[in-house]
DNA sequence: ATTAAAGTTTAGGCAAACCTAAAAAATATA
DNA sequence: TATATTTTTTAGGTTTGCCTAAACTTTAAT
């Protein structure tokens, strides 16, 4: 399986969530940064292997056997992403691009291992499950602070807005990966709300809350 | 610099140690497995983009840019080998197949982080000194068990033969990297030699002392 | 010195993955 | 419903890196 093929099978089961019933070559060459005839050829390549069903004009949807492709890949990469965060000191938003490269690297030995030497993550760094070696994916218990109300806790997993300020931010707060975080209460007229975090209470503004996702 | 380009610099830059006037196309094409008439297409590519000299029917050397290129990919290469070998339980006779698809992905921060990862190896799992950043190169000071006369000492820092027979051996007798030996003393006969490891004594028969390498 | 052998380059092709432009189909609008 | 717009596909082209076969150099042997 080439670079591109693995690509484009990881773009389309990314996309099948938000179009389930076949994404088009639109959206997947959008998604891709290249132009729908490109896609077009891809995708015809990759029914032929069987990979995905496809039908001129009415979009793709892997079969299982490319859902089982893809979903290797994307345990590669959040691996990757996991090893990187954690063992290499990059930040949550320089880890995707090089993951974007050593997913593709091939060797089942490899990524055997560094799963074990990561110690079985169920997570990576945005908090997204990592799929079992079989493809076994684990559905995403992921939410918002924002999403959340008084009295409930969350374990904080990712940030949507990796602007440097903001993570600055978190980072003189004390909020990291695995901080566990609970509501405390609302303000009702610019839903601010107050959050105990080690036992220290803080203020998060609306913004924010919007920014930092949790596993509940 | 496509990975192709890479894998051209680094043999040329491995074959020109015993082709110092020019490496010919037939050399080169035989040590990457494809045919002359691929390798003088590269070759005239390279020379293009003013990265080896090139003479028609005289072979190819680096220029000092395309050595630099080279021995970035080759520091690459080392430290992805001294990663496989000591973090993640690889041996010596898996750890290529997989640096060699390791050395390509680009990013500096990744190999810079790499590096202190490991903690600055100046040697990688075969005993090969480690470029720096700059591409600056250690002489290597390798040579074999057989090489050395009664009373030198060495540091284990590689093998020759990578057979299970052999590396299990190796275990048994607990000849591992970085064991310091010293030549006890050499049978006249059959050039096998007792030498002095951790306190124990222990006798290696010619065949075996080509086989192991030492730093000295 | 000539010829034979070996090595190298040139010429013409192929597959992968991309592209643009034109044709065809599907969808939206009057 | 007929037409206009958007989307998708087809057709033909490009680049990279490989190939084979034929032509050309160089080197070796008589």
């Amino acid at each position: 399986m080439t670079f591109s093929e693995e690509n484009y099978l990881k773009s389309i089961y990314t996309l099948q969530k938000e179009h389930p019933k076949g994404v088009s070559t639109n959206v997947l060459s959008k998604y891709l940064d290249t132009k729908p005839a490109s896609a077009t050829e891809m995708i015809k390549k990759l029914d032929e292997k069987g990979l995905v069903h496809y039908q001129p004009y009415q979009g793709v949807i892997l079969k299982d056997s490319g859902a089982v492709s893809a979903l290797k890949v994307i345990r590669k990469h959040r691996l990757w992403e996991t090893f990187l965060a954690n063992k290499l000191d990059f930040s949550w938003d320089e880890i995707h691009d090089v993951a974007e490269q050593l997913e593709h690297i091939k060797s089942d030995k490899l990524i055997r291992e560094l799963d074990r030497f990561l110690g079985y993550p169920k997570h990576d760094p945005h908090g997204d499950p990592i799929p079992d070696e079989a493809g076994n994916i684990a559905k995403l218990e992921k939410k918002r602070v924002s999403q959340l109300q008084p009295g409930d806790t969350g374990t904080c997993i990712g940030v949507n807005d990796t602007s440097s300020s903001f993570l600055q931010f978190l980072d003189q707060q004390n909020i990291r990966l695995g901080s566990v975080l609970e509501i405390v209460n609302i303000q009702e007229f610019d839903k601010s709300m107050t959050v105990r975090i080690d036992d220290r209470e803080l203020l998060l503004s609306q913004i924010a809350t919007e920014h930092i996702y949790v596993r509940i």
